[in-house]
RNA sequence: GAGGGCGUAGCUCAGUCGGUAGAGCAACGGACUUUUAAUCCGUGGGUCGUGGGUUCGAGUCCCACCGCCCUCACCA
């Protein structure tokens, strides 16, 4: 092209200032002022009344008919059809127009007509070059299938299938809707450390990173929570986080390494206060997405073969149903239920029945009560979102022992089509009661967790010196942003929600 | 971590029984002023994921490795 005298990449001047949203272009056309241009364009003194437009994007098709050429341009919004022919634009602008590419950005700018086949065109009077595409698009109609290629040229993804960066877009409008939903609530958001001295607040394998100026070890945070109970110990009465959480684990459908979090906290809350204020944000939330696509009434949107409603109330089950309806027997009965739990493992023989005998009661059921929960649309109806409740004291290490029953734990799981959702707590306030349940962790309840994971299960001294200041009783709750997105979006992979999911490095 | 599947042109894909590497689109040169996946004429394009083995001969069969996908395991 310079070899032709034009310039591939374009820069900020009058025209490009004009750009506006193919979308809105096409909205502009104005069909009595075409019409009126097609009949008497050729009178003397008409003055032309069609909206004249600026628009910029790739170039997806090309038709080159010698002087006159036919592209098709896409812009984040929508596909529009350009017109430039020679005798309407300079020779500078026709050259261009000639030496363009498929993949190329173009800025055209010209009077909004309708071909005799009735497509929306831009006739255009000027177009400037945006930029080169030096490689080779992707096939113009088989798009970019690869979902090696997709995840690791996102760019690519977004340009060529439309419904990467319309997922993606809608992601970062949940996240805003979220965000404001909380701020409209008097919550305020703050931003607790990423880079933690002690990994705490889950349990979970941490990533390790290493400070050169103080030479210490960082652990990379699995959970914001036990900066936030710090917050209230200070007065902050209604706090949230929306923010990354990092866990050393595996990738599967359902996690990638580091995720995206909103943990909330409510000084003079419980449980029930944050389960209302987790509802009701889903349903914002949901009620987003469902308005974006023209819909009204009762707010459903499909997840796979499902449809969810968020309009009704979501239901609530409890922990000790759900085994019952599961297992055929109350979880009451420990013998039995160690019982199943070795027969599921017939090839782990006596090492394994070894192991199930000397676990703890509550563990042994819970290992069962996961189990189905894997499968959790056996025992839920997928399509309405629903609260598991009353979930056994022993597995839940921070959250406060219920008054009336302290082998229930004030604790609600929200599931929405068989995925964990949203914990919610009333949280432990108690540093005596705190301390105890650290240390009990701290034990190993696991017997066949590796060392290493018990190196980063270390007591936290300097929370519990908070919890002693006087931390408020309180509600708090942790929500799944990239799970919430994906049920939204009917995306059944997290990396679909996520703009550069974690891949292994290129050779 | 275990099992299964996949990897061929820029993209989407064929490739039979082991016998000279294929198509469409894209690219490159040319024609064409209302096209719609424009059309027409012409041209170029391959480390068949990588490395080894079997064979007269391997894209094809065997082994190892790399990457991706699926299922399971792990995972608040």
């Amino acid at each position: 092209m310079r070899a032709l005298g034009l310039e591939p990449y374009g820069v900020r001047d009058a025209s490009t200032d004009e750009i506006v949203a193919v979308e809105r272009a096409r909205s502009a056309y104005d069909e009595a002022a075409d019409k009126d241009h097609a009949a008497r364009a050729k009178e003397p003194g008409f003055v032309d009344g069609r909206p004249r437009v600026t628009i910029a994007g790739r170039i997806m098709l090309l038709r080159d008919n010698g002087k006159l050429i036919w592209l098709s341009i896409r812009d984040h919004s929508g596909d529009v059809q350009v017109a430039v022919s020679q005798k309407d634009v300079n020779e500078r602008s026709f050259s261009l127009a000639k030496a363009t590419d498929l993949g190329d950005v173009l800025v055209a700018s010209g009077r909004l007509m309708k071909t005799r086949t009735g497509e929306i065109t831009v006739w255009a009077d000027a177009v400037h070059p945006g930029a080169k595409c030096l490689v080779v698009p992707p096939a113009k109609h088989e798009g970019l299938e690869d979902v090696e290629v997709r995840y690791r040229q996102r760019y690519l993804d977004l340009w060529v299938n439309p419904e990467t960066l319309h997922v993606l877009a809608m992601r970062s409008k949940i996240v805003s809707t979220i965000r404001k939903f909380m701020e409209d609530r008097g919550y305020l958001e703050v931003e607790t450390p990423m880079l933690q001295s002690l990994a705490g607040g889950a349990a979970a394998r941490p990533f390790v990173t290493k400070m050169n100026a103080l030479d210490i070890n960082l652990f990379m945070r699995i959970a914001p929570e036990l900066y936030l109970k710090r917050l209230l110990v200070g007065g902050f009465p209604k706090v949230f986080e929306i923010n990354r959480n990092f866990r050393n684990e595996g990738l599967d459908k359902q996690h990638n390494p580091e995720f995206t979090m909103m943990e909330a906290y409510h000084a003079f809350g419980d449980m029930e206060t944050v389960m209302e204020l987790t509802e009701s944000a889903i349903r914002a939330a949901a009620e987003m997405v469902f308005a974006s696509q023209g819909k009204t009434g009762d707010v459903s949107l499909p997840f796979g073969d499902w449809s969810i409603n968020y309009t009704k109330p979501f239901a609530r089950r409890s922990y000790a149903d759900l085994f019952q309806q599961a297992y055929g027997f109350p979880m009451s009965n420990v013998a039995q239920a160690r019982e199943v739990l070795i027969a599921e493992k017939p090839h782990g023989g006596a090492e394994w029945r070894k192991a199930v005998e000397g676990m703890d009661d509550v563990l042994v059921i819970n290992e069962l009560f996961e189990d189905k929960q894997k499968g959790g649309e056996a025992q839920l109806d997928p399509s309405v979102p629903t609260f598991i409740t009353h979930y056994p004291a022993a597995i839940s290490p921070l959250t406060r022992p219920n008054r009336e029953n302290p082998k229930i734990a004030d604790r609600a799981d929200l599931f929405i089509a068989g995925m964990e959702i949203a914990p919610h707590y009333t949280e432990l306030n108690d540093p005596d009661v705190q301390e105890a349940k650290f240390r009990e962790q701290l034990k190993g309840i696991d017997a066949d967790k590796n060392a290493e994971e018990n190196t980063f299960r270390t007591m936290d001294h300097d929370f519990l010196r908070a919890l002693k200041v006087g931390m408020p009783p309180a509600g708090g709750m942790g929500m799944g942003i990239d799970r919430l997105t994906m049920i939204l979006t009917n995306q059944r992979t997290i990396r679909d929600v996520v703009l550069f999911p974690l891949m292994r490095p290129e050779a």
